[in-house]
DNA sequence: AGTGAACGTGTAGCTTATACACAATTTAAA
DNA sequence: TTTAAATTGTGTATAAGCTACACGTTCACT
C-alpha cells in the first residue's frame, strides 16, 4: 500500500480490518520517596502468563479521549490524586510485547507525595516496592521502568521536579537524600547545600525538624513563585547551563 | 470499565469493538544540512483539509510491525536510505487531532546527509524546507517539528549525532554554521575549535577544501571508534560533565 | 554529665567557559 | 602583479563553577 495516512478512516475499516486490531495503552511509572528510599508503586498482575508478577499501573486509551488524559486518569484511579506531576517518556510499541495481542503503550511517569494516599492504598492490591529491588516485572514493564528512572535522573538536575515527592516542608538532609537515592550515588554535604542556596530554589521557613534523635535541621520549602506562570520558561532556561 | 489491559484482546473485541476504531502511525522529521541552513523534507499533503499544506513524512504502523521498524520503513521508502540516525521523542494523542479519525502518531527525528538521496528526491513530491521558514504545516505537525527540533538541540551538546548530517569529510567552519543552525545562534570560533579538539570527536584527514573563494581550511572526519561498540556508553557517559 | 548523631559553615585548588586580535593563505579583480 | 576580500589558524587572561575537605555546635538519649 501506499500512504495509509492519507486515506480516510472510513477507507481503512473498508480495506482492511486489521489496523483496527490493535490497542494503545498508557502505563504510569508512579515514584515515591519514603524511608529514605526511591519507590514505585505496582500492582500485582491478574494475566495468567505473568502469574504473581507485579506490574506498572495502565489502562487501556479509550476511544474518546486523549492521550494524555489516559495517563491522567490511571494516576487518579490507583492514587486518589490528581495535579500531580506527569510525563511522558517514551512508546514501546514491539508486535510482541503483550501476550494478549497487539498493544503498544506509552509511558509517563509521575512524582507523588507518598504520604498523600495511604487511604486509597489500602483498598487496592498496590504495593511500593524499592525501585533497586526490582529485578523483573510483567510484560516489559522492568525496561520501562529502567527508561523512566533514567529519564528522571537526567531531568532532576535542571529542572526542579523532586519536590513533588517530599512533604511541603523538608530538611536539606531530605532533599538531598532524594537526590542521592535518585542517581545511586553519594554526595557531598556542603556542596549540595551551597548549590542549592546559590539555585534559589528554597525558601527557609523558620521551623525546625521535630522528632528527630540528634539536632534538628532547619526546614524549607520549594521556592515554586520563581518558576510559576510566564516566567517559569525563562528561568528554566536561566539554569541550563 | 475496570483495567482493560488485564483482558485479552478477545474479550476487548467483543466488549467494545470501539476500542479499535483508532490507528497508529509514525512521523519522521528529517533534518538535513544544505546551503548552510537546516532543513526538514515534507511531502505535499493530499488530504482535502490540508490542501496546498505541508506535512512531514508518515505512515500507519502495521498490525505486524515493530513501531520502531515502521518509522525505519518511512523514511527507506522516502529517502532510499536505510542505516540512518533516527530517534524517538514524543507520541501525540489528541483525539481530534486528524481529520479522519482517531490517529496516535509517535514522531521521530531524523539525521541524514542530504546528498545521497537526490536520487530518490526526483521521483516524489518532496521538497526541503528551511526549518526556519517554516511557520505553518498539515495537522498537528508545525508542534511535531518544535518538538523534535527542540530535542535535537539538547543533544548535540553532549552526544557526536550532527555528523549524520555532514559528508565524511568537513570542515570545522561547515561544523560550526551546523551548529549555530541547529541553535539559532553565533557562536565564537576560537572557543569552538578548541572545545572540539578538547572532546577529541575530531580526525584530521590531511586534506584542504576545494573549490572555496578563500584560503582553505582543513578537513576532519568524525572520530567513530570512540563511540562504537561496548565503549559507547562509557565514553559518553564521561563527556556529560 | 557525657555520648552519639547530624547540623551548619568556608576556603583553596582545579577545571571549564568566555572574551578577544592578528598574521597567514588563497581567490578574484583591478 | 598588485591589491582587496574572505577566511584560516592560533593563545592568553579572566571569570565562573566544581571538588575536596574539618571542626565546632546543637539536640536527644542515657
Amino acid at each position: 500500500m501506499g500512504n495509509a495516512l492519507q486515506k480516510t478512516i472510513q477507507q481503512l475499516k473498508s480495506d482492511n480490518r486489521e489496523f483496527f486490531h490493535m490497542a494503545l495503552s498508557v502505563d504510569c511509572v508512579i515514584f515515591g520517596f519514603d524511608d529514605n528510599e526511591l519507590k514505585v508503586l505496582l500492582i500485582k498482575s491478574d494475566l495468567e502468563e505473568f502469574h504473581d508478577e507485579w506490574s506498572l499501573l495502565g489502562d487501556l486509551v479509550m476511544p474518546n479521549e486523549n492521550l494524555d488524559s489516559a495517563s491522567y486518569r490511571v494516576l487518579k484511579d490507583r492514587t486518589g490524586l490528581d495535579d500531580v506531576f506527569l510525563e511522558q517518556v517514551y512508546t514501546f510499541g514491539d508486535v510482541n510485547r503483550h501476550p494478549a495481542g497487539r498493544v503498544i503503550t506509552t509511558a509517563w511517569y509521575s512524582l507523588i507525595n507518598i504520604k498523600d494516599h495511604q487511604l486509597s492504598l489500602a483498598h487496592n492490591e498496590l504495593h511500593w516496592h524499592p525501585v533497586n529491588e526490582i529485578s523483573t516485572l510483567a510484560f516489559d514493564h522492568k525496561k520501562i521502568l529502567d527508561t523512566c528512572l533514567k529519564q528522571l535522573q537526567s531531568k532532576i538536575d535542571e529542572h526542579p521536579i523532586v519536590f513533588n515527592l517530599l512533604p511541603e516542608k523538608f530538611s536539606l538532609r531530605e532533599l538531598q537524600s532524594l537526590y542521592e537515592s535518585i542517581h545511586g550515588t553519594k554526595l557531598d554535604r556542603r556542596n549540595f547545600r551551597k548549590k542549592f542556596f546559590l539555585m534559589d530554589w528554597l525558601i527557609d521557613v523558620n521551623e525546625l525538624e521535630q522528632d528527630v534523635p540528634h539536632r534538628p535541621g532547619k526546614l524549607y520549602r520549594f521556592n515554586a513563585d520563581r518558576f510559576s506562570d510566564g516566567k517559569k520558561e525563562n528561568v528554566q532556561e536561566a539554569q541550563l547551563h
